[in-house]
DNA sequence: CGAGGGATTGACAGTAATCAAGGGATGTGG
DNA sequence: CCACATCCCTTGATTACTGTCAATCCCTCG
């Protein structure tokens, strides 16, 4: 851990130390786990919620782990990963703001994924107690959980129906539209080898296929893996071949 | 629907109107959704919980459907199946024994798979009302509905890094270990065309497949789309290419 | 400027989809 | 009881796609 994310912690330490109002009062509470606790809620809050700021290529947790911790995304984006017993690997879900990581540890005493953090991301820890803690004792975390739980399975279904059926092409393009901001037509991608591993494709046959999206006009890039994206085109290419 | 489910039909009709017990004396209620309640709770129920015989390719409900009722599976196999704009279609998900059919309607009215049974099955049918207020009056439900989602993500899971990752045999392969009864080696197969779209390819490739399987004696043809599985060379061969 | 890591491209082999035809079981009607 | 139709499974031939191995390019960082 390098000394800036040292020091962030120490503040936020100190804010959470400092009152649990950081939680009650937090900007993306309508977003997050919390959104329904009302004002004594928080007075079950024992143990502090730090609020950490996380780079590219960071690791959360790693699969088997035991399970201290739940993270809140507050910005960023973090993959979810699983491996076979072969050694191949496989992407299984991206988290992104107002989604949790390590929701399983409330069932099951381990993470079940290796956590990694793919865009830099400020996230909320929170420890596992204070979670089971509230779910105990106040019924307004319940609906919030189940509807955490409900959007990981429907984010999953549709990781298959999407981005795992049809041929290559298809999935790229699906891909890329997903992560598409859809009013500006701009479009941050990762590395060649996080996109083939979501996929389920090698890394070659995702580098062949953006790049021949660069030639359609369908991706214009502008540095930095940061592309325009002509939605319209992709869409096309993704519900034929 | 045939006049034998009818039959059936009336007979659950009158064990439910005769007393709510029926729920609470279930056989198989250690691993359903009730499995926490006490005495009182099952006073809740006020309206009845059917028990339902279906048979294979009989429809359960459809994408879009208003979601009236969760399905408990009591025996038998049920499908859960999306499909793409472009026609293409994906098995997400099989439930079997104790799991549940439709739990999205709690969060969401509409039912998001079309759900078919794939192999004769008994059912129960919760109307969405029951569960809602059981869920709202007694906190002994929501462990059971919680451990359902992260059941349903964590096989979401599996499906996809198992049965959606590596080559046409190995997934094959992988699908048949999991159909299989370790103890006995007895291996009781779907179509073709479901296996295929379980599995994200032709019903082709996936005969192709369970023919040579046959051949090589991983498969021993016992009649009906039952065999005798030799699973560890189908765990060699899921492990290699 | 050189080193290193990711992205791209090429050539080729291997795999899976497609199109098409046969085989085998089941059920129905003559 | 047999002939036939139907449905699903199997197989073949071919094409198209994707993985593999290897080389090169490009950008960033030291």
């Amino acid at each position: 851990m390098n000394v800036e994310v040292q020091i962030l912690e120490k503040q936020a330490i100190d804010k959470a130390w400092s009152g649990i109002s950081s939680c009650e009062n937090c900007g993306i509470r309508h977003l997050a786990l919390f959104a329904d606790l009302e004002h004594d809620d928080f007075e079950l809050i024992h143990k502090p919620v730090l609020e950490i700021n996380k780079y590219t290529g960071e690791n959360l947790y790693n699969e088997g782990d035991d399970g201290e911790f739940l993270y809140t995304v507050r910005s960023g984006i973090v993959k979810l990963t699983q491996y076979l017993p072969d050694g191949g690997q496989r992407i299984v879900r991206l988290l992104r703001t107002g989604d949790v990581a390590g929701l399983e540890v409330l069932v099951n005493p381990q993470y079940e994924h290796f956590a990694t953090v793919i865009r830099d991301a400020q996230l909320c820890q929170i420890p596992r107690d204070v979670v089971e803690r509230l779910n105990k004792e106040t019924p307004r975390l319940h609906s919030q959980l189940l509807t955490r739980w409900h959007n990981a399975v429907k984010r999953a279904d549709e990781w298959l129906t999407e981005l795992s059926t049809g041929s290559s092409k298809s999935r790229v393009a699906r891909l890329v539209i997903g992560l598409s901001d859809k009013s500006d037509h701009s479009c941050h991608l990762f590395s060649r080898e996080d996109l083939g591993a979501i996929l389920g494709v090698t890394t070659e046959t995702t580098s062949r296929i953006i790049a021949e999206f660069k030639r359609d006009g369908a991706l214009k890039d502008q540095g930095k893996n940061h592309f325009w994206a002509d939605i319209q085109l992709l869409e096309n290419i993704a519900n034929q071949n």
